[in-house]
RNA sequence: GCCCUGGUGGUGGAAUUGGUAGACACGCAGGACUUAAAAUCCUGUUUGCAGCAAUGCGAGUGCGGGUUCAAGUCCCGCCUGGGGCACCA
């Protein structure tokens, strides 16, 4: 009879899988030995896998942060067992502004509360298992990390953008041409209209130079307007205001202008664009970059002003429909609104503009049927009719695009025609009976009408000559336009990178220019004991005096934006204690380029687009030796909560299960997840959960609680949120791995559900019996492999192998059940079968793929053991099983060898009893023969 | 309003990319083992009709059309969930 020992032996992990000892002993043997760490010297190729790294916050990891992660770690796993020397590193982006802001309302300081923060995601990241090397982690807000940030930030206040080289170059070979020649080759971004020769540029006081090249820096100083709003203390994005209030809050903000620092990104549209391409991205991501960029081809001309020496400048891509021009519309903070505005007019534009200073661009953006203007009473002459059109302004137009005024065309443009028809402008057809008089005709097709020298003209042809004719009477010219604007790059927060930037007399030095020394970085964060802003809404910095004056002059008080030390934090993974660079250019030659990069969609075009446009510069000025920093992109999707509510009927303490809570007046309150089994509540636990339900009283149907559900997102103040700290204690590390990939295609967003996780688990263990027996301990025998055991194994690896390269994992993980399944099935415990089988997991459940090589008596860890490879032989099928339809309908079965001949297998099908059943007597038609996969015949 | 995505059993999902729809799991139901439980194993599980049953016939991948020998997959038009947005002229 069979005893169940009352204390653990050491061989007891041998008979059961136990996983919480497994899981502890590899790790402790990773971290020991140094499994993980990677050399920069190898002769094995190189492969970089990269997560986006996280942000330390407060709440610490949910069960939804891992996925991408863990994704990454199989792949990382799997190119190592295939003979990479792979780069797979993490980090923390440690500058944010919620630390900042809880350091607001306890005073705590940032660097208290992050270094916390990252010591609780390290644990919750060991748990899991990954196999980073953890020696090369960076941290954004250490100082010997931002030294460097500040380092390229000089690198790009230092360098200009050549448009004929398309190219950043140092500043000073743009002095050396403009004393050779002025400007005239290189036009100013700023203002392209402005020259200068050689001579005036020597004439030029030094403090005008450099206000003049302050214009060609790739990263320079400029002026904006910002939302700041004095309650928060700080300045907030466009989409944190609401109804002219912070959405956080709802204090009053004001619109405030102020010098902010910008990178010239608009100088790499064309290459950020085209550039995109070669990458290995999503169609869908590729396309919101494209669509951020924003390029489009057309014309800018100047309209003149009716009585006025000033011109109306617009951008439009259709330039052929000039006839069609019936108003111009400006936007309302366009500089020649308060000059062209005509007496009579003053209150009413004045009063439209109060109106939309009150609007946040997302207001005027959702509310598209509200039609709003107003009438400035000037006019522009058109220039080719000599017709006077009157000028509006109205909240459609934007200040930020183009030239901030457009050239309404009613009869081809949705918005211009509702303007038109709410405003009783008359409306001028250029389109013939394409339009309608009830809709604006916007296709791009057909030909022009009604427009002189254009009538009858196709679009395209219209547009060149439009263009041609506009030129010639000197009144504008082609023009490519972007939607792209330049990045700011200023924050007035205390909790970010310091600008190595001095101020003498107002100008801005670069650290490097005053003290000539790259030693003098980093320019550290002073410890503050206030967070409060300083005076005039500039940063916290503000506030320290004795830092903000040195005795070469003031010290820049903003910091630099949370995707600065973002943008490059690839390159610093390649060698991350060096301080005598930000990475030496053996290290960035040898790994180049990330490989396989992780992460959600929300990065599309704020990180990604800022990381390739840094990569582009540093390219440019010869400090790496490519030019984009991902080479493929992999998009994880979001795994959403699935919320539990309880109902409380109102006024008391007792609580409604859901089935009978129409019968009361109820309170729906969120009940945290882990007192709910399924969707049961346990009613004692939740007694506990607060005092004010310690005297709970509950109406149960069935003799139960039963709570409601829903899927959210998943979030603290929900109490969805699933910690993967306690699915790991429970199941393992190695389950909760594989259960992650196990719930669907990675790029897909989907509920997370505990219950599954008994599959997982159960597979783990009954792959564990293929090699070990609750009784009999290890029972792998040394017998040949049959054939049809081969198969299994060979089938499994060639899936496995096809389904990693392609991200596939969840059907992966189908795979290893199918193949324990049938090896189960045929009693196999053969050591042939069974070695290659630990390794082709070993990624996918580490610790258990360890402990398994170990009893096979393996030295050393597993992650080394060369990836077994699928041999056709054993793959092979040479007969199939084929499905014969009857005019596309399955009617029967029939087997018949794969290299068969048609004429065979016709004569054969075409004898067989169910099938001359359904024919009916009917003549054949068609007789369909798809070797390998099915047949048809059609009568 | 525009852009991007998705919609397959009770649930998560699979489908060789145009070739037997529902793999693999979860859940559920029934059974075996056990004094009992846990663990494990076995059977069934899209749906309607017929049958004791094996099975047979029909329907079926959000809805309506279309292309094709063949459609979850391609095309057209809708409905709908999710995400994004800077009214981009």
């Amino acid at each position: 009879m069979y005893f169940c020992p009352l204390v653990a032996n050491t061989d007891y992990s041998f008979m059961e899988y136990a996983h919480r000892d497994i899981e502890k002993k590899w790790q402790e043997y990773w971290k020991d030995k140094e499994v993980y760490k990677v050399g920069n010297d190898s002769t094995k190729p190189k492969f970089y896998v990269l997560d986006m790294f996280p942000y330390p916050s407060g709440a610490g990891l949910h069960v939804g942060h891992p996925l991408g992660y863990i994704a990454s770690d199989i792949l990382a796993r799997y190119k190592r067992h295939c003979g990479y020397n792979v780069l797979h590193p993490m980090g923390y982006d440690a500058f944010g502004l919620p630390a900042e802001q809880y350091a607001l309302e306890t005073g705590q300081h940032p660097a208290v509360t992050t270094e916390q923060n990252i010591k609780r995601y390290r644990e919750q990241l060991d748990n899991i298992g990954f196999c980073y090397d953890w020696s090369r982690e960076v941290r954004t807000s250490d100082p010997k990390y931002y030294k460097w940030t500040q380092w390229i930030f000089l690198q790009l206040f230092h360098s200009w953008y050549d448009r004929s080289r398309q190219k950043a170059r140092p500043i000073s070979e743009l002095v050396a041409i403009f004393e050779e020649e002025g400007n005239s080759n290189h036009p100013c971004p700023e203002d392209e209209s402005l020259q200068f020769d050689a001579r005036h540029w020597k004439d030029m006081k030094p403090a005008q130079q450099r206000n003049m090249l302050m214009q060609y820096r790739i990263a320079y100083l400029s002026h904006a307007e910002v939302w700041w709003c004095e309650a928060l203390g700080t300045v907030l994005a466009n989409d944190e205001v609401v109804n002219g209030v912070s959405e956080r809050g709802g204090h009053p903000v004001v619109k405030k202008r102020m010098n902010q620092w910008f990178l010239r990104i608009t100088e790499y549209a064309d290459r950020l664009l085209n550039s995109l391409d070669n990458l290995d991205w999503t169609d869908a991501m590729k396309e919101m970059q494209r669509n951020w960029i924003g390029k489009s081809t057309g014309a800018e001309v100047g309209f003149d002003i009716d009585g006025y020496a000033e011109k109306i400048k617009v951008f439009t891509t259709r330039p052929d429909t000039i006839f069609g021009v019936d108003f111009m519309v400006l936007a309302p903070e366009h500089d020649l609104v308060d000059i062209i505005t005509t007496g009579e007019h003053k209150a009413e534009v004045t009063k439209y503009k109060e109106y939309v200073q009150s609007r946040s661009e997302r207001e005027r953006m959702a509310e598209v049927k509200q039609v709003t203007g107003a009438f400035t009473g000037a006019h522009v002459i058109h220039p080719f009719t000599g017709k006077k059109v009157p000028v509006w302004i109205s909240e459609y137009v934007l200040a930020g695009y183009g030239t901030g005024a457009i050239m309404a065309v009613p009869s081809g443009d949705d918005r211009d025609h509702a303007f038109a028809k709410h405003f009783n402008i008359p409306i001028t057809n250029v389109f013939g009976n394409k339009y309608n008089g009830e809709e604006a005709y916007s296709d791009k097709g057909g030909t022009i009408e009604n427009s002189d020298f254009l009538s009858g003209k196709e679009v395209k042809e219209a547009i060149k000559l439009a263009i041609n004719s506009i030129v010639e009477k000197g009144i504008g010219h082609a023009k490519v336009n972007y939607k792209l604007r330049d990045a700011g790059f200023s924050r007035q927060r205390y909790w970010g990178e310091p600008f190595p930037v001095v101020y003498r007399e107002g100008i801005p030095y670069g650290i490097d220019e005053i003290g000539g020394d790259i030693n003098q970085l980093p320019v550290e964060l002073p410890h503050v004991d206030s967070y409060k802003p300083g005076p005039e809404g500039q940063g916290p910095l503000a506030n320290i005096e004795d830092w903000v004056h040195t005795g070469e002059g003031n010290r820049e008080t903003n910091t630099m934006p949370g995707y600065a030390g973002s943008s490059w934090y690839f390159l610093r993974y390649m060698d991350p204690h060096n301080d005598e660079t930000f990475a030496d250019r053996k290290a960035t030659d040898y790994w180049r380029e990330v490989d396989i990069y992780i992460g959600g969609t929300e990065h599309a075009v704020g990180h990604l687009l800022y990381s390739r446009m840094w990569t582009k510069a540093l390219h440019d000025l010869g400090h790496i030796s490519f030019d984009e920093p991902f080479k493929k992109l992999i998009n994880q999707g979001m795994i959403q909560g699935s919320s539990r509510f309880v109902y409380r009927i109102n006024g008391t303490n007792t609580f409604v299960s859901a089935g009978l809570k129409k019968e009361h007046k109820v309170d729906v309150l969120h009940v945290d997840v882990k007192y709910v089994d399924g969707l049961e509540l346990n009613t004692e636990a939740f007694k506990q959960w607060r005092p004010e339900y310690a005297n709970a009283e509950f109406i149960l149907e069935d003799g139960k609680y039963i709570c409601g559900a829903e899927i959210e997102k998943m979030s603290k103040s929900k109490y969805n949120v699933v910690n993967p700290d306690d699915i790991v204690a429970q199941y393992g590390a190695d389950t909760f791995r594989m259960y992650e990939m196990f719930l669907g295609p990675i790029d897909v967003s989907k509920p997370w559900d505990t219950k599954g996780i008994e599959g997982v688990h159960r597979f783990l263990k009954k792959m564990w019996r293929l090699y070990n027996d609750e009784q009999r301990g290890w029972i792998v025998t040394e017998e040949a492999a049959t054939d049809a055991e081969l198969k299994v194994l060979h089938k499994t690896i060639k899936k496995i192998s096809e389904d990693i390269e392609k991200f596939s994992f969840n059907t992966s993980v189908s795979q290893f059940m199918i193949c324990v399944n049938e090896l189960t099935a045929m009693n196999c415990h053969k050591h042939a079968i069974l070695e290659p089988l630990a390794v082709l997991i070993a990624p996918f459940a580490p610790h258990f793929a360890e402990e398994l090589w170990q009893q096979l008596g393996h030295e050393g860890s597993v992650v080394d053991a060369a990836y077994p490879e699928w041999q056709e032989q054993y793959v092979k099928e040479n007969s199939k099983n084929y499905p014969i339809a009857i005019n596309g309908k399955a009617r029967a079965e029939m087997e018949f060898p794969l290299d068969m001949d048609i004429t065979d297998v016709e004569k054969a099908v075409l004898s067989n009893e169910v099938v001359i059943k359904w024919m009916e007597g009917k003549p054949l038609k068609k007789f369909i023969y798809v070797p390998g996969r099915m047949i048809n015949v059609v009568v």
